[in-house]
DNA sequence: GCCAACGTTGGC
DNA sequence: GCCAACGTTGGC
């Protein structure tokens, strides 16, 4: 049986929200325009479970998505040679994880998030995976 | 194929 | 709203 992979996603939450997520139920994760970013979508695999980040006005983790399609050709993309995944909404974090709080974990100084600030698809590490998902569960 | 100019992203 | 980081574009 195949590794589950772990993601990080990020969107602006005007532009696509967390909530819209739960709305919808499952959404085409398309537009993406770069290569490294597009490249992880089609590492992503059915089942892998997927962080989504808030970006600007949230700056904060809020919940775990899930790849209910592998990588397909964009949709929404007239030209050139980018792909699209489907997610679904899993489960809302308890307490959303911030920024600042992963800036200021000694775990996470490796997390793509804080390395590559403008990657919007990268992959998270299990270790890390599992440390955002403690930080998430409840205040402490 | 180099590299300067430009555009975009996103934290602050 | 500013600006640093950095990916992309295009002239040469």
């Amino acid at each position: 049986m195949a590794k589950s992979n772990h993601w990080l996603v990020k969107t602006e939450p005007s532009e696509y929200s967390w909530a819209q997520l739960t709305r919808d139920g499952r959404t085409h994760w398309s537009g993406v325009r770069n290569y490294e970013a597009r490249n992880n979508l089609r590492r992503m695999r059915r089942g892998d479970q997927v962080l989504f980040y808030h970006s600007n006005s949230g700056q904060e983790i809020v919940g775990i998505a899930t790849v209910a399609r592998e990588a397909y050709p964009d949709p929404d993309a007239d030209s050139g040679d980018w792909s699209a995944v489907d997610l679904e909404p899993r489960k809302a974090l308890e307490a959303p994880v911030t920024l600042f709080r992963m800036k200021n974990d000694p775990d996470l100084v490796q997390l793509a998030l804080l390395r590559k600030p403008r990657l919007s698809v990268m992959p998270v590490t299990p270790p890390e995976f599992q440390r955002i998902l403690a930080l998430g569960r409840s205040h402490s």
